[in-house]
DNA sequence: TCACTTATTGCACAGGTGTGCAACTCCTTC
DNA sequence: GAAGGAGTTGCACACCTGTGCAATAAGTGA
């Protein structure tokens, strides 16, 4: 039956040995498309059963120049369009046999030292999702022939395969969202993390206002967290001219942002605020916030890099993007439009 | 086929031979504790600098029967509390040096084989997240040397290092609170998980209901979700005896339950309903919920596997466990006592 | 039966690294 | 100057697998 020992691991010698066989028979057995007779595979398969034997993936790695390792790295994992997106990625890789390394680029260690080691462990890919890592460490795993996959950064770097967001266009949207509604006194909430996608919200959204000759101002505060929403209402609500509208760059800058509003400035939304989010994470959709906001396809984009990873890279050289439309979603924070 | 090669990995012989020394040499310059002249390491790094040389973790592995690859298997990742714990976690072992494999057990691939993986990498250690696997994977990963590390799951196995919090304590302390805030009619709040850690919390509470002879009801539906503790409290305020008090056995649970509450049958929090919950996840704090719950020591327990995995496992057969408290966070869910 | 085709198998090498062992250098001490 | 010791270096082997190549076995047609 079952060795208890605890020991190591067991080798394909090991199971060569036990079925009589060749190792290269146990070898072939275990890979794809390789010639093998059904009788000897049968026979391996039982010993490799009673043995317990695993493929050292490791020693596989060695040999193919491939070790079916992706590396996942990013920011801030907690918080839930990131988790979001984890999850659903890390689905899509296990779909394909691939397995996902993530690296926390929020760890005290430092970005470029976690980086490193997926360049270590050969990893076939690195999924940058957080703006983070600068683009010389992004140029050292292209220069070690990793493909290299950056989501929502909107300044691609050469080499790279990009997928982007209509964030631009959503952003205008969501002005002109707000504009129809009635709103005249609008505020953009954000953080001061610099996130290239997150500045051009709000650049887009800024420009926007300007074609229609509306006053905005632009709010930015620490990091891109519910705190920071909450401590931006509390400064504008605080002055002289508090706004009618608010385009959050985040939904969870929404969620701060409506809490403070509401339950400490008694602001009723949408009547005397309408508030619209970006990302579409779960808890727009509780009933407490029921945020109007911009849907991100998550699940699509994880899915576009399940496919990307699972064909061969294009020998075509360049950066190319594949852009996603955001949609938006109509939940109740937003009036509806009362005057054509 | 060949390999198309725009830009191949960098080998220790390549460093070596233009640094003019043997490829020991370059190794031992890259293992800590090796005995090399400050004079050749020096060469070393410059040649290796130069060329990009980066250590092959792959065949490290394979030499050292160790991987430094530790393993995280959980279910739902995208739900508050796991991904804060993923957050934690692979911050901390990125700080000594490992990396973090995560296998998401919720996917459509099946378990067995996710884990699999696993041991095909060689992975030092799997830290189970999720009640998810059964007892059959997890002595398939001791069998093959690997270290388990259960978190959250009451009935160890033997051969594991198990973590815990104090569920049953918590649960009966949050009847108490209920029960000395004046609800009489309390309900449990649960879902058809299963999952040890809370089943123990429903058990517990409903024993120490029984003590009191209270008469309390558990209901369960579905997955462990905001729209499981809704459709929940839908059924609970439709029927003829409408709780005063409830305990959610998991924030996520608790705030949908709040939010169906409050916006569908208008009941007031606290004074017409006592909610408690559990884990003290990020929106328990927010201003739209407030929720009185138990603090589970995420952070601690993370600090805690990191220390687990930098020292040697103990000889010491047989599982044991170490136990976190988990301490009530008082916000605004809950009345404070009217009466001694 | 023989020549010929096809499927299967084993040998041996490659892939990149860590490390025991012996040889070597350099320096101290008598 | 010689003996001895401490520190450093290189050689060769081991780790575990995939695969090209040649050898062998099995099957086919005449």
């Amino acid at each position: 039956m079952k060795k208890k020992t605890g020991a190591s691991f067991v080798s394909a010698q090991q199971v060569a040995d036990l079925a009589g066989v060749s190792r290269s028979a146990v070898s072939r057995s275990f890979t794809k498309g390789a010639s093998v007779s059904p009788t000897t595979r049968s026979k391996v398969m039982k010993a490799a059963d009673s043995l317990g034997y695993h493929v050292n993936e490791l020693a596989r790695g060695l040999i193919n120049e491939q070790s079916n390792i992706i590396c996942i790295v990013g920011a801030d994992m907690n918080s839930p369009y990131h988790s979001r997106f984890i999850d659903a990625l890390t689905r899509e890789l296990q779909a394909i046999q691939k397995v996902a390394m993530i690296v926390n680029s929020s760890g005290d260690v430092g970005v470029s030292y976690a980086l490193e080691q997926t360049i270590r462990y050969r990893a076939d890919a690195t999924v940058v999702l957080s703006g983070q890592p600068d683009d010389a460490l992004i140029q050292t795993c292209l220069n070690n022939g990793q493909r290299v996959i950056v989501v929502n950064r909107d300044d691609a770097l050469s080499g790279t395969e990009s997928i982007v967001v209509t964030n631009r266009v959503a952003a205008r949207e969501a002005f002109q969202m707000l504009y129809r509604a009635g709103c005249r006194n609008i505020a953009a909430v954000s953080s001061k993390a610099g996130t290239p996608s997150l500045v051009a919200r709000e650049e887009a959204f800024l420009q926007e206002a300007q074609d229609h000759d509306v006053k905005t101002t632009l709010k930015t505060v620490g990091a891109t967290s519910y705190a920071t929403g909450a401590e931006i209402a509390r400064q504008l609500f605080s002055s002289g001219t508090p706004p009618d509208g608010a385009f959050c760059i985040t939904d969870l800058l929404a969620c701060g942002f409506m809490d403070v509003a509401r339950y400490e400035f008694g602001r009723k939304i949408p009547d005397d605020l309408c508030v619209i989010g970006f990302d579409d994470i779960d808890q727009s959709s509780w009933s407490s916030y029921n945020l109007t906001t911009f849907r991100q396809p998550v699940e699509d984009i994880a899915a576009h890099i399940r496919d990307l990873l699972s064909s061969q890279p294009d020998a075509d050289t360049g950066e190319r993007a594949t852009r996603f439309p955001t949609e938006p979603v109509w939940r109740q924070s937003v009036r509806m439009r009362a005057t054509p």
